[in-house]
This record gives C-alpha cells, sequence and structure tokens, in this order.
DNA sequence: ATAAAAAGTTCAGCCATATTGAACTTCGAA
DNA sequence: TTCGAAGTTCAATATGGCTGAACTTTTTAT
C-alpha cells in the first residue's frame, strides 16, 4: 500500500463528504493527519487540477477533473434511463414507493426513485446517500459484493453491530434484503439486485409503513421485483 | 509535489484515456514508470475501490468509488439542463451547428450540442473528447482559465505550436475564440464562454462551412451569442 | 479599527517509505 | 505442452515525504 496515495484518496472523500468544500483543518483532523501533510497532498492536488480553491475564502472545493475520470469510469444516467423502465413497472404493480440505489465507494446512492401515491408512503431519497450498514439496500450490496464486504467490516465486524455478519450471510443466502423497522420504526424495506455481466451494477428498493408491508408481504413482493429485474 | 500522488492521479487517468481498461505495462510504458512501481499504486488503488479487476483477463478498470468523488464535484446533467435553452436559442437563431462543451482535465469535453438542419453541416460531436490545443473552444478555456494554461503550456509553449501563446492573449482580449479552418480544413468556429461566479464553467461553440462563415459573419456571431449568454 | 486568535503556509533535516531490479509465478498464444 | 510475455513478490537502498517550529495571512472579537 503506497501511503501518500492511500492519504490522498482519502481527503479526497473527505472533501467529498463534506459537500464538496472543507477547510484544511477540518481535513487534517478528520483524516487524523497532521495539518503540515494534508497541506502538502492539497497541494499536490491543487496543482493537477483535482482540488480548487476560490478567491473568497481559504476552503479547498473539489476540482472538475474528478469528471474527467467519472465519465470513464461508468454514466449515472445511462444506468438510470436502463433501469427506469423497470422502476415504472414495480411503482406500477405494487404502489409502494420504490427506488434504484447504487454503491458508491462505502455509500449506497439513491440514483432514481418513484414515491407511492398513497397518503402515506416513504419518502423518495433521490440523490441522498446513505452509509452501507443500517439498510435493506447496503445488506444487499454487502452480501453481493464480497470486496466490499472485506473493507467496510474487515475483521471487526461486531464493532459495528452484532450479528451484522450473521444477516449479511441471510440475505446473501436468500438473495435479496430485507429491512424490518431497522433504519426507521414504522419502516420496512424489500431490495433486490440487477446482476449484469455476474456482478451486482445496482439495487431495486420498496419500502413502506409497516402495517401495509408484514414480512409474508414482503417476500411476495421480492418475487414480483426480481420477475421484473429478471426482464430488463 | 507528492510524487507518488501525482503517479497514482496519472495512472488513473491513463486507464481513463484508453477507455476504462489497460494492463499493467500498458500503464507503466504510457507514465514512464517501472512496471512494479505501477503495480504497487495499482494495488494501492486497487485495495480503495478505484480500481478493480475482472475475472476473465489481467487487465485493470477503473472502479466505482471514483463516482463517490464525481456525484459531489459536479453533476454534467444539472449544468446541461441549465444551458439547454439558450443552446437551442442559437441553434434558432444562428441555423448553425451549436455545442456546450467543457474543460475535463487536460481535454475538452462536449456536453451538449444541436446540429445545423442545412445540407451542409458541422457534426455534432456530444460526448467526445478533444485536445485543449487546436480547436476554438479549447482556445477560449486556456484564454479564461490561468490555471489550465499553466499547466497545459507551462514555459515550454512554443513546442506545441509557434505562435500559441500569442493566439491564447488574442482571444483573451477579444473575450471569444475564433478558429479558422485551424481543426480542419473548410471549417470555421467560434466560441464564446458562460462565466459564472467569477469562473468559466463552459463554453458555447459554433462551427460551419467556411463558405457560410467568413471572418466578419464569425465576428458577428460572437456577438449574438455572446448576447443569449449574458441573458442566461 | 485594532488586536488577538485561528487558519494556512514555508522550510530544512531526518527517517520512514516508496522505489528498484532480480527472481519467481502465472497467464496466454501457438 | 511449451515457450514467451505479463504480472507479482521481495529485500536492500536512497529517495522523497513527513515532521515540528517559525512565519504569514485570514478571520473573529472587541
Amino acid at each position: 500500500m503506497v501511503q501518500s496515495v492511500e492519504r490522498a484518496l482519502e481527503i479526497l472523500e473527505c472533501i467529498a463528504h463534506a459537500g464538496g468544500a472543507a477547510h484544511l483543518n477540518e481535513i487534517a483532523r478528520e483524516t487524523r493527519l497532521k495539518p503540515t501533510t494534508a497541506h502538502n497532498i492539497l497541494k499536490t492536488l491543487h496543482a493537477l487540477g483535482y482540488v480548487r480553491r476560490r478567491e473568497k475564502n481559504t476552503r479547498y472545493y473539489l476540482g472538475d477533473r474528478i469528471l474527467n475520470l467519472a465519465r470513464v469510469a461508468g454514466n449515472d444516467s445511462g444506468l438510470r434511463r436502463t433501469l427506469r423502465p423497470a422502476l415504472e413497472a414495480m411503482a406500477e404493480q405494487t404502489g409502494e414507493t420504490v427506488f434504484v440505489a447504487v454503491p458508491s465507494g462505502d455509500e449506497v446512492y439513491f440514483l432514481d426513485a418513484i414515491e407511492s401515491l398513497k397518503p402515506l408512503k416513504a419518502a423518495s431519497q433521490e440523490g441522498q446517500r446513505t452509509p452501507m450498514v443500517g439498510s435493506a439496500i447496503g445488506l444487499l450490496f454487502l452480501a453481493h459484493i464480497p470486496s466490499l464486504r472485506r473493507r467496510m467490516l474487515g475483521p471487526h465486524a461486531d464493532r459495528i453491530g452484532p450479528s451484522i455478519d450473521a444477516e449479511i450471510d441471510a440475505t446473501a443466502e436468500r438473495g435479496y434484503a430485507l429491512d424490518q423497522e431497522n433504519y426507521l420504526p414504522g419502516l420496512n424495506c424489500v431490495a433486490v439486485p440487477w446482476i449484469d455481466d455476474g456482478e451486482v451494477r445496482a439495487g431495486f428498493g420498496l419500502s413502506g409503513p409497516t402495517r401495509r408491508l408484514p414480512l409474508e408481504t414482503l417476500t411476495e413482493l421480492a418475487e414480483t421485483m426480481s420477475g421484473i429485474v429478471a426482464r430488463i
């Protein structure tokens, strides 16, 4: 492991996590680097265009050059377009709030969503991010992407939550993920994977009030959703 | 400058440049690194999720984690939506092929375009990339973004083309960029900047056959386009 | 407006760390 | 199956990055 590479990327993620802009000391604290070291790396990132600064304040911003890589690495809008019909089918057939999410580093990113039309409904989280641990959709990714699981949990899985490892195993076993009021009391979720070219590229989720979605209903919905996904 | 950070990013750009996948030796050759060094850095990038590998072959691919940063750094679709009306106005008022482009690292990226309806027209380059040097739109960015100019040309500007420095100065002076058959014989272009919050975020370009677009017409078009941009 | 505090930047020396080449293993073409 | 090419590991070494102290700039408080 090349130390400074790891640190540089940690700094970039740190700025991203702070919403795209951060102060040197903020970054240094967050990454547990000495301010001087953080400064050195930021200077490099700045010189290369991956980080920028504005006249007004002393913050460090993420630079456009990152988009250079992203445009090749993958394109969200293409993916969204591909999956939209399936999402619409799910919304129609289930009547609940449904969404598409992708693993984005150590977090889950909500790519697209359709809200239920019912008076009591789960909110769309389109454009938001959520930690991997603690949601059905995150569980889904952890269960299907071994490298992610290794990176996130490693040997000290228990620190995050007891039984988390067992939960992931159960999810992997049954193929889809369930969340019964873990993410939020009163809210239940199911999530099924979209597997393309042998790997999980995205996940479809459905959430709604517990009263409408008992365990039995959730498992039925998982079947319905899997059926739709299979036809993509 | 932290050397290994620079190298790591150069490697990522190298993979991106190769279309998203590359062999170790390819990367090592391109970046002028020893294969072992490249391997070390790639191993780090791989462990962190910025680079991935597939079972089938030994190539290194760009990983999804980069999108993590890109989602915060900026979003092309938002920008495109903002600029679309202006682009449509230009298409209507000029009748030529018009486009929106952004600086993307050391290259120009074509974000959006509307093709002329005339029988002889410039092609849309939407989604493509082009070097900074050699096009009106690139000239525009070089003239308006000092840091970019420094990075691209540095002290040895003459190596790239004679008089390139003079051309950039002239572009900066008049505010918009011109290309008379430099990019392609028979093709003329104008490009005007969109300045937001004190900095160039994108550029609007127009191109068409030389016969329809003599110098005088080009300067008039620059006025027209600037007027439209000012109203964004 | 001024001063004090906080934040950011520069620098030179030292030691940890990345680099290196050589040896080894795996992959892929013939 | 063989052979050449591509990828990976390892230990030694020198390089390059880290560090703290001193300095400058920016921000906040009075």
